[in-house]
DNA sequence: TTTTAATAATAGAATAATTCTAAAATTAGA
DNA sequence: TCTAATTTTAGAATTATTCTATTATTAAAA
């Protein structure tokens, strides 16, 4: 999952699809948060590219998260714990799961979760986010 | 409901109860957020105190507001479109709905949505939010 | 190829929300 | 009252993010 070859071109190909000029800046961060990070925050990515990618700029950054949030490549996650805005790259509709311990956030698909509400007709629900929070128990190793 | 007189008693009453010294600025801020305000923000409950209580300070918004956090009297909001933390007054559990239109967020009682998950067992979930986005029909006048 | 125009990247300044600091005011108990 | 603890306050500091103005890169036109 780390290797960077052979991604390019397809990543590429997806920012071209959304209409997003693929630069090799934008590449690079497109492909961190595809298939390195989990829901990373702009600093965390900025730690990254500080390592991956010198001379990227903090407002490279800035400006890439939001290039790929308005193409609907990418999603913004605000979390309880957290001050900072998290960035998902899965935009499929899913749900989320909050390790308290750890404060990791876990993609839960939506398959696994089902909401039955009995509004006043009224309310026209577009969209459902369901945020759980908790802890994950250690699994217990089997021998 | 904007009567200031008799609630004062109940609210400085339940202050107290929850280990908080009940000063004239907090009182005047819980009851503004019981009595008067929907999800207000910090910015929101210093604009009425610049109205309903002269001199009482930003510093101690953002202090009472976190007195009471820490007295579970209060819970922090974040919702998606809005860079500043809303502030709920209504601890039960219950779940919101965001007027994509106003912005305005509708708390919904927790009994009105039901919430099935089958997550791995590793998976210990004690907390859910709900988060519906949407739009409210204009109620059509009944003739 | 050059030339040109459009777009992107950058450093650093600016902004906005919230927290911190240190001093003055208030409160509650001795 | 006196005293100690707590709270309020103004303004400075901090933090995350956005903006600005300049330079660099890209893509299209000549
Ligand atoms: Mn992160
Ligand atoms: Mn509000
Ligand atoms: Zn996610
Ligand atoms: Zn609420």
């Amino acid at each position: 999952m780390k290797q960077n070859g052979s991604d390019n071109k397809l990543i590429s190909g997806r920012l071209e699809t959304a209409g997003v000029i693929p630069t090799a800046q934008r590449i690079a961060i497109y492909r961190y948060l595809l298939c390195e990070a989990n829901h990373p925050t702009a600093e965390e990515i900025k730690t990254w590219a500080d390592k991956n990618f010198p001379k990227l700029s903090l407002a490279t950054v800035y400006n890439t998260l939001n290039v790929l949030i308005e193409a609907n490549l990418l999603k913004e996650v605000k979390v309880p714990h957290e001050a900072k805005i998290l960035y998902d790259s899965n935009i499929s509709y899913h749900h989320h799961f909050l390790d308290e311990d750890s404060g990791e956030l876990v993609d839960i698909p939506s398959e696994l979760v089902e909401v039955t509400s009995t509004l006043a007709k009224e309310f026209q629900v577009h969209d459902i986010q369901v945020l759980m929070r908790g802890k994950r128990q250690k699994t217990r190793t089997q021998h």
